[in-house]
DNA sequence: TTGTAGGCGTTATCAT
DNA sequence: ATGATAACGCCTACAA
């Protein structure tokens, strides 16, 4: 780093005193304006820029939040980024963005990097650190909130549960009764919520819980694509599919095509997130719709009030909504096989 | 920020000075190995954690690196990212990212603000500043590498130009004379570099250029969707379109299918950049291949030249390569129009 | 091997 | 209204 122009330097040149100078550029009341007004033309000719780093020493404060996601393309965190972002600046903070490549140890010296830059506080997405968050906060004592991690404390979660659950109910009266689940194995709650409404749904109607039609997935293209291969080839293939979000329905999509078969026709697809691409998607997807941006905007909120020492913070759960598209549809009547 | 246990506060409990504190911590040679353990246990135990902001102020040096991207959920950038991060990484910086959105303003504060972080060096993606740049950085003089920006000297580039021909000229082959290009409003060399090879092409081989034939989009779904209705509106639609990237692409597509004609059978599509969606569309998309780690790769490399006090870089251009799959074809024969 | 002293750039307190 | 001084947490000569 090349020396910079100081306080000092700017105090040097006008001929105060440093103390002056932070003064004038602080528009402190009682400095005579025409000084003021003069140091800071001087300042702004020497180009000066004050030096945050040092800043935050004295005054105890970074004014920076940190910001764990798990991959920068994963476009669900698109518009929550975006929630927290513009949450933060309107409260003057800047956020330090840093993914954990759904990675427990990047994680953990992810959240050590931003204790050690003294972030004011942290909202992660996404976390592989589970149960152990508590500990490792004990360590490094942070305010903090989690996204979609509904059990913590400190947390802001889309109602994962119920989104699920409206999409199955849906598949179930269009007649469905062979319904997949794709699931994520990074062991997220958002999964093990999810998974929860798909079986919630399916005792309610008295249909019989098939282990071979809950399969693997990890939230990627490829990770869908496999999982509906595997379905394709069971003796008797799902006639829907509930994903656990909008990429592994698009990679569900591709292997459904793949064999010549045809969405919703030959089977219906459901994600969840309702990412942008889901209502360009061809067909347009049937999806839960997720509200990123709000769930974005309200961790930043509490995590606000955690930094202004409130203690009666609660856990939050945001509604999410089925939105029916073009992937959902009857069962198609298998004509040939009856026949036989 | 509470306040948390400093170098201080260990010396006082081991009952030696600050400075041999510093020096256990950081295995100074010259200290006695029974007394340093001795030490690093206590700073464990009373959950030492080193100030960075502290730190950085005498060794003036943040080991951070600014990254400016457009937006978090532009899936181009993903893996950029993941580029500049790892390369970073390896040499002990951390990064920190801010999303410009692709406004001029905004992208001036962030590298102020960066500059007044004392980041070590700045990667710029997606710039809107354009030429301003030298300037600013007159201003802000920090090493800094722009993506996708050819002219400016410590730049790293895909080959824009050389894609775009490659992509256009495919479409020639196969015998589209009415080619389309849908641009990206935001003016980014980038798009400069496709329209000019775009328009190289159709010189090459005597097709005229048309100006309707040239619509504009904004690199998003919306954007591509309503280009595409423009173009489908004109009294001689294009029987094929180039996009200036992917998502376009698929907003184009989407227009296409909601007027019942399909692809590529009525119209031809390629876009631009390989995102993995690419090959999972359907059709899988016609598209020019952006090396997108080695983009960010490369740009750190280069950054950390610079930082090195190298003054010998030179801008560095990618090649680009076409990946034909199912979106491209040869026009149709208009045979209902050929009877009247 | 260890301690002392000074300084990084800033702000805050106490004088003046 | 302004200046002197100390302090934030850390590092690094230099001295012991």
């Amino acid at each position: 780093m090349q020396k910079a122009v100081s306080i000092k330097d700017i105090a040097k040149a006008a001929g105060v005193s440093p103390s002056t100078v932070s003064r004038a550029l602080h528009h402190h009341p009682r400095i005579s304006e025409e000084t003021a007004e003069r140091i800071r033309e001087l300042a702004q000719q020497m180009g000066y820029s004050p030096s945050l780093p040092a800043r935050s020493l004295v005054t105890r404060d970074t004014a920076t939040i940190g910001l764990v996601i798990s991959h920068v393309s994963d476009p669900f965190l698109g518009r929550l980024v975006n929630g927290v972002e513009e949450s933060a600046q309107a409260e003057g903070y800047s956020v330090f963005l840093s993914s954990s490549y759904r990675n427990a140890d990047l994680e953990r010296n992810i959240i050590r990097d931003f204790h050690e830059r003294r972030v004011t506080g942290i909202v992660v997405t996404s976390s592989q650190i589970n149960n152990g968050y508590s500990e490792l906060c004990e360590r490094y004592p942070l305010p903090h909130v989690l996204v979609n991690f509904p059990d913590y404390p400190h947390s802001v979660s889309t109602d994962n549960l119920g989104g699920a659950q409206q999409a199955v109910e849906h598949l179930v009266q269009l007649g469905h009764r062979r319904i997949a689940y794709v699931s994520n194995r990074h062991v997220y709650p958002t999964d093990l919520h999810r998974r929860s409404g798909y079986k919630a749904v399916l005792r309610r109607h008295d249909i019989p819980i098939e282990d071979a039609l809950i399969t693997e997935g990890d939230g990627t293209l490829e990770g869908g694509a496999r999982a509906m291969q595997r379905l394709l080839a069971l003796p008797l293939p799902p006639t829907a599919v509930f994903c656990y979000n909008d990429v592994t329905a698009m990679g569900v999509m591709h292997s459904i095509n793949a064999v010549g078969k045809s969405v919703p026709r030959d089977c219906s697809v459901i994600g969840f997130d309702d990412l942008d691409l889901a209502a360009y998607y061809c067909p347009p997807l049937t999806t839960v719709h997720q509200p990123c941006y709000r769930l974005g905007q309200r961790a930043m909120r509490m995590l606000l009030q955690l930094i202004e020492g409130r203690e009666d913070v609660e856990a939050e759960v945001l509604p999410a909504g089925l939105v029916v598209r073009e992937t959902s549809g009857p069962p198609s009547v298998p004509t040939r096989r009856r026949r036989r």
